[in-house]
DNA sequence: AACCATGCTGGAATCGTTTCCATGAACAAC
DNA sequence: GTTGTTCATGGAAACGATTCCAGCATGGTT
């Protein structure tokens, strides 16, 4: 069969050790930093530029048993965290030449499981994820020799991680609400923030503020379910004076739901967001924020799932309340 | 302490066929839907299953010299555009199963190359990508025999491409802008986007207005070069009456330089941005938008990709002015 | 009974790379 | 001159799948 397809047959080692008269063997341990002489180094070096040759990757990751390359799993990657965290890991594949296979869980457990069984056909041995279900899901890809860091939320114990520090955030953010006066603070919450959500009621009653249970609400990781639910919970509870929202997303989804509601902000409610976004500022009123650095969260996992010599524990990132304009004293 | 287990090899082709008592070839058969007796392919699926055997991707791929999967180049995941196109993308990336590689190239035609270069290597043979430099970088990876879409921006007229139809956009602003007096617009636009500026000078031109090369600014694909960008033309532009602002990332540098340099918009400046994104809602004031289907943009990207047998030339998607309070008449 | 058509099956080749191992040469030490 | 030792080197065996091809049984037709 000769080449009838009109793209003609990728150039081989074989090509290369041809073209250089010596064996395939020779060429690969040239390639590889291998030990050879150096007019052999030399021959094999210049026949592989003229041919212009490339080592498939393929070949290479069957006979090495693993496939190089991160998989990356996000709740959403329209949400500006998400978004920034994944610029953080590709950043930081980047300098190790490593490419990154993304996906989309939607927060969703099942979809979740489905793209580890993607990652496993793929041998793919490195997985930066942010988890949507509980930790047993995790099992049998930890089984299957999978290198796994969680990012954003933790949810076993025998797996690093690397989040940020929301539990101080989230204590800064109440105190400084409580000292305004507010004591019907509402979270608005994402599903898998569950810790968020403990730390948030922990911290309220240590500030001498009882908890609610209604005046917590959870969404999924969409636009129209955080509007739904901020909007129901504005609806619903009428009593509540600040409202603590658990993600750029939900943040965005009250400003609306205020709005549409008739709700002033600050006047008639006080908002925090999670996470410092860049429209935060331009945002009418601006929003107070509990930064998050999202890149370096993305960056310090890559690098975790990377040199994986060393096992760590956990990475905490430190994060900051940035004292906007959506906050007010209670009535 | 690693946690590789001893004699914890993967499962192969060969461990199924041996546990049904079949040869390779058969399970193979069965596998991919070949021909096969009701019994032995009922014993092959049942020694699968019990076996948890999943085809590695690696021999496969290897075999039909293809790697599956869709290598996706964006040059920036955290703008919201290309965040929404890289979200459609994965959508219809996974009702094929296909898995997504993502790069980012900061609309650096040199980091593209790199990236091509990668892609090749892993012998992806479909890519979607909204390209930064020049049609002739993409060369080789035709030749190569690589499967490549565009979107959003066209630099050969042989590739195929999604693109949405800002020039009908651009002129429906353009003479909103002129229709409201003004006459000295500039345009903020991103490298790479020479199409755009060519029917911005075009249509300006026909509309009556004559064409200032001094209004057109370019910003590299980063917040910080964006804002550079626009505070200068500011600054040094001060008779300017309105701004069309090429993307959400301008639109935001734009607002923030004005506020920086205390011009208020609408009273002293009128401004357009490309793109619709849910803060431009939330903006103060809300900002009159020229909207894309991002998303779609993906979405059918992945569609002429992955359907790759026939090959229709381009594809253009509507735009949508969508006016909100960011434009006054010139005063 | 002889023949062919049909359909299922498994051995073996193949993809492109790395790596093990044997070979042979050069050289030093005795 | 013989024996080790150290290199560079290339042949061949993996890796895990698909697929060609030949073998074999079955059943129908002459």
């Amino acid at each position: 069969m000769n080449n009838l397809m009109p793209g003609q047959r990728r150039t081989t080692i074989k090509d290369v050790a041809e073209s250089a008269g010596v064996g395939v063997a020779t060429v690969s341990r040239v390639l590889s930093g291998g030990s050879a002489s150096a007019e052999t180094r030399e021959r094999v070096l210049a026949a592989a530029a003229r041919l212009d040759y490339r080592p498939s990757a393929l070949g290479r990751n069957l006979r090495q048993q693993r496939t190089g390359g991160i998989g990356l799993l996000v709740p959403d990657i329209t949400d500006s965290f998400y978004a920034r965290l994944t610029d953080g890991v590709l950043s930081c594949a980047r300098s190790y030449g490593e490419p990154v296979t993304l996906g989309v869980t939607g927060d969703d457990p099942e979809r979740e499981a489905e793209l580890i069984g993607t990652l496993i056909e793929q041998s793919m041995d490195r997985v930066i994820a942010v988890p949507s279900g509980d930790g047993e899901m995790w099992a049998p890809a930890l089984r299957a020799g999978l290198n796994v860091v969680f990012a954003d939320r933790r949810v076993r114990a025998d797996v690093p991680g690397v989040v940020a520090d929301d539990r101080a955030g989230l204590r800064t953010a109440l105190e400084y609400l409580v000292g305004l006066g507010h004591r019907r603070i509402a979270f608005l919450g994402r599903h898998g923030q569950s810790q968020r959500v403990a730390a948030f009621t922990e911290t309220l009653t240590s500030l001498g503020v009882p908890a609610d249970p209604g005046l917590v609400v959870h969404a999924r990781a969409s636009r129209d379910s955080a509007y739904a639910a901020a909007a129901g919970l504005l609806q619903h509870r009428p009593d509540l004076t600040a409202v603590l929202a658990g993600g750029n997303m939900l943040g965005e989804a009250a400003v609306l739901a205020a709005r549409e509601l008739d709700v002033r902000i600050p006047r008639d409610l006080s908002l925090v967001m999670f996470d410092d976004v860049p429209w935060a500022e331009l945002c009418s009123p601006p929003l107070t924020v509990i930064a998050q650095p999202a890149q370096d969260v993305g960056y310090r996992a890559a690098e975790l799932v990377l040199r994986q010599g060393r096992r760590p524990r956990t990475v905490t990132l430190p994060t900051e309340l940035v004292v906007r304009a959506s906050c007010a004293p209670r009535r």
